[in-house]
DNA sequence: CGCTTCTTTCAGAAATTTGTGAAGTTAAGG
DNA sequence: CCTTAACTTCACAAATTTCTGAAAGAAGCG
């Protein structure tokens, strides 16, 4: 059992981190819905939470808990595994998943470089624009490569400190 | 001069890339408007552009301008000059200092870690909830580091590709 | 110094986004 | 099969965001 204010104390942190974190992701650019039920996730000791957790812990309808949930997992950045025996719903994040998640940003990266390969085109390899807009794209197709390196050594790294999941 | 044809052609391809590539950094989490004026500057040939200029282009007033460029200049994503003997502005986007500030999302970055700390903290750090969090914080700080080793790389990169500035 | 030109600030109108309740859909379990 | 629990979709109300016009604030120039 617990010491009488544990309970509390700790439903208190929770909202606290849950509340801070997805501030910060909205401030990124993130739906505040999906960074909330993401930070709630992400801060339950589980790493999975049923839609009517969700929507009591962040006094919400599921509705909303739907809407964010479809966002996140089309991100990837959660799993729905169905319950089995029930037709109730788990959302779940994996301790990885979640930062590969974050790399696959690089869908974006694609999109801005298409939409530069456009520009080039468009205005003309020769043009100054055109130029810059050249300089920029290899910025990006070179950010690209970095990462998919960069995810490797981060791997091999976190084996190192974490142990193998 | 140029061809009659020439000078409408280009007004078209700036403005398709200006709002492709503008869709594109929106969709990504940037306002509407800051966005637009980075495509404009970074699509223009001399890559500054008036207040007047910019509002023209977009067709937007000068005070949808102003706000846009101070959130810009906020994030260094452009810079600012004052036109000598003249109380025009212009707002410039340097080739390399434009991406340079991309990287200074890890301002960001540092208000993640920040929140995930106090959220091993409040949550403790042998709870499987805070050890979670803890690895994501590993995670962010290994991705510090990399950024700050991969823009040296592409400098040098940069440099062999299109020479000095 | 005051005039003029450009920029910024601000209050409010318009448009967009967000979350809800209710109806609709799916699938487990009798 | 029918019932029922759970999730999803949809139309709408509320809140927020975004842009504008107008007024105020700088800064060159005579």
């Amino acid at each position: 059992m617990t010491e009488p204010g544990e309970a509390v104390r700790d439903a208190e942190a929770v909202s606290k981190f849950v509340e801070g974190f997805a501030a910060q992701l909205v401030e990124a650019g993130m739906q505040r819905m999906p960074a909330r039920v993401f930070a709630a996730l992400l801060s339950s000791d589980s790493g999975a939470m049923t839609s009517a957790e969700l929507g009591e812990q962040l006094q919400v309808s599921p509705a909303a808990v739907s809407g964010a949930v479809r966002y996140l997992a089309q991100q990837h950045m959660v799993s729905r595994e169905r319950e089995p025996g029930s037709r109730r719903e788990r959302y779940r994040v994996h301790s990885n998943q979640w930062y590969e998640a974050l790399t696959n940003r690089d869908v974006v990266l694609k999109r801005w470089e298409n939409a530069l390969r456009d520009g080039v085109e468009g205005l003309g390899e020769t043009t100054p624009a055109g130029r810059r807009l050249a300089e920029t794209l290899a910025f990006f197709e070179f950010v690209e490569r970095e990462l998919a390196r960069m995810m490797e050594r981060w791997r091999a790294h976190r084996e190192e400190v974490f142990g193998r999941d």
